[in-house]
Parts: structure tokens; sequence; C-alpha cells
DNA sequence: TAATTAAGCGAACGTTCGTGCTGAAAAGAG
DNA sequence: CTCTTTTCAGCACGAACGTTCGCTTAATTA
């Protein structure tokens, strides 16, 4: 009935590279040959694992989502709703930034980037990714102010929106210019911007660059 | 000794529909045979006038600087130095956006995303444009400030790299989502972010939303 | 007007792309 | 151990890529 089973551990390799080279050259700039080679496997191999290429591509948005789940917002969830865990949250996505854990920076700035204004199923993967992002923040700001750590005039979405901002500008910054101020920048706006939106300034946690 | 002349209005065309594809599907998905196939002129002729692919990249850029010049840059510096200058900078960046002077939203967030994680003469050209950007900013926040109309301890850079995080997101936002609310917000902040910043709140002009 | 120089086209180059086909090695089932 | 089923490498396909080569045609100069 059953021949060979397919080598699960090849897979993941084989898609965790293919994040890699996606957020540096794309999705559409990786290339199954090119793939193929780098791991030492054939072309047609490496092929029947997922069929076509927007196949693989999907694949690949999905473990990149896994990875960002582990490396960001798992560890945000680790500490208890409130200010400290909208800190932890930006905090952390700046960290998986800059430590590259993909080496072209964030996966989904770059794939977003690429396929924000083309159709298709990648396309809605990605924004479907960047949807479920957007609104953990919000709810994380949402769950701040619930438990009054932000003035009750805060909106969520509007202030999810200014965060969010300052990471994704900090990811393009560094790439672009190779400039470590970038996130320093970055958690400063980060910071300035909680400050002021908090019932009690005083109770936002990390290191002030202002000393 | 001279024979025919290069049609200076062809390759106008040509680079301009170069810009406009390149927004969308980026420098490297722009492709000579569909560019050429597109304006109805023959793939070795379009060749000619560049000579590489490379070099019509970056007449490319050259040509996006240009349209970013006459549309965001010009229209804000008719406007005199000072806070309001500072506002029109913004505001005309969220229209220039919104208003898809290029289809695929800002020409130089599409191939920033593209080309920061890569070497090359293209990357190049698009950092020092993206520094020029940067460097405008800040002197236009930093002649606002010596004006008197933003507060002494006012950090320009600091305060650049915020603004332009809440343009940059927006543009995003929009493209991915069709999410025409992301302009509204990011005017929102750009406004709450400099009335926190000025000397004189009430100076700052545009419509609030707040109303 | 005649000579000269370069523009722009059509065709083809070699390479790489994604994708099938074929055959041999490999692993579970009986 | 045999049989069956599936993986995987090797090869080839058509299409598209950037690029080059002649050839024709048009504009400029003498």
């Amino acid at each position: 009935m059953a021949g060979r089973p397919r080598d699960e551990r090849t897979r993941n390799r084989i898609l965790r590279r293919a994040a890699d080279i996606a957020s540096a050259e794309g999705l559409e700039g990786l290339s199954i040959g090119r793939l193929a080679a780098d791991l030492g496997v054939s072309k047609s191999g490496l092929f029947g694992y997922f069929g076509s290429k927007e196949e693989l591509q999907l694949a690949t948005v999905r473990v990149a989502a896994e990875v960002y789940l582990q490396e960001v917002v798992r560890p945000a969830l680790a500490a208890p709703p409130g200010l400290g865990r909208v800190w932890r949250l930006c905090d952390g996505w700046l960290d998986y930034s800059e430590r590259r854990v993909f080496p072209g920076g964030c996966f989904f700035f770059a794939v977003t980037a690429e396929f924000d204004a083309r159709p298709g199923r990648v396309r809605d993967a990605v924004a479907a990714a960047g949807l479920e992002w957007n609104r953990l923040v919000t709810r994380t700001v949402d769950d701040a102010r619930r438990l009054g750590e932000l003035t009750e005039d805060t909106e969520p979405g509007q202030l999810a929106f200014e965060l969010t901002a300052f990471l994704e500008t900090a990811n393009a910054v560094s790439l672009l210019h190779d400039d470590p101020a970038a996130y320093r920048r970055a958690r400063t706006a980060v910071r300035t911007r909680l400050r002021a939106a908090a019932t009690d300034p005083a109770a936002l946690p990390g290191p002030d660059p202002a000393a």
C-alpha cells in the first residue's frame, strides 16, 4: 500500500531555506533550480514536494508565519496583558528584525512589498498574515486600555498603526543604510508614544536613552 | 558624422512606463520583452536605448526621482519654511501615494524593499535617493525648530524618522488591504505628533478629524 | 545630392525558468 | 523474501529571459 515516505526533515530544510532566500530576494526571485542546487537535491525531487511554484511559495509563507509566531508573538504573550505586553511585542519585534532571524530582515515586510500590488493566492496569504498581525497588536493595545493602563480615549487601531509603522520603518532603514541607529530611534518612538497614552507614564518598562 | 538621433520622447515614454511597472512588479520583474511589447517597439530597439538591463533600471530610478521631485518635493518647497512646510511635505506625500501617481503606490517604497538586501549599483542608487529624501525631511523639521515653531528639544532626525514611518506605512497598508483609512490614520498621526512638538499647537494647519 | 553614420527592426543566440516523463532505488505490506 | 507503491535523480520540453547580429531605413553632414 504505502511506498517510501517523504522525508519531513528535508521538507522543513527546504522551506526554511526558501524563507531565508525570499526575505532577501523575494518569493519570485526564489527559483526552484537554485534552491535545489543550494540544498544538494535534484530540481524535480524538490519540485515533487510541492507540485508547483505557487504551492512552494504558499508553503514558504506558512513556515515563515510559524517562525514569526515562535520568535515574536509567543515571547510577548508570555507577559501578562497590559502596557508591558504591548512594549514586549514591539521590543521583541525589533529584536527579531535586528537579530536577522531571516537574513533579509523581516520576511513579511519583504514579501508584502513584493506582492501588495498584484493579485493571486500568495498575495492573499500574505495579506491574511498581515491582517492577523495587525489584529494582534490592536487587541494587545485594547487590553491595556481596558486594564486602565492606557487613557480611555486611546484608539487601539490608531495606536497599533503608529507602533507598527515605527517597527517596519526601523527594519527598512536598517537594511537599506546599514544603520543600527534605526532600531534605537524606533524604540525611542515606541516608548515616547506609549508614555503619551499611558495613564501612568512611569510604569513603562525598558531603559531610557534620554537619561 | 552623426546619424539619426535617438528619439527623446520615446525614451521618456519607455522610462515612465518602466517606472509604472516597477512600482507594481519591481525592477527585476520588469522585463525588456514585456516592456517593448507594451509600448509597441521592438525588444532590440528598446534595448539599444540603454545597453543593459541594469542601465535601464538605473535610468528608471532617475526618472522616478524626477517625478517624485515634481509631485512631492517642489509643491512642499513652495510653502515658506516652518511647521507649515513640514505639514505640506507629509500631506503632499500621502496625496502622491493616494493618487497613485505610480500605479503600485510609491515607486521608492517598492524598489527599496526589493533591493535593500542585495548589493549592486541599483541598490546604491535607491539608497542614495532614500538618504536624500530623509535629509530633506530632517532639514525641513530643523528649519521649523530654528524658527521657534517646534520646541527646542525636538530632535530633527528622530521626528523625521517618525513622520516618514507614518507615510510609508500608510502606503503599504493601503496597497495590501485596499484600506483608505490608512491615509486618514497617517494624517492623524502626523498632526498629533507635530502638535506634541509644536510651540503653538493651534498653529498647525489642516482639518481636524477629531472635530 | 551623395556619402556617411546610427536607429530600429526581425531573428536568433545561449541560459534559465517552471514543469513533465522515465527509470531505478527504497521502503512498507503480505 | 516478494510485491507493490512511492520517492527521487536524470533528462528533456517549451517559454521567456537578457543580449547580439545583420539588415534596412532614416537623418545628418559634406
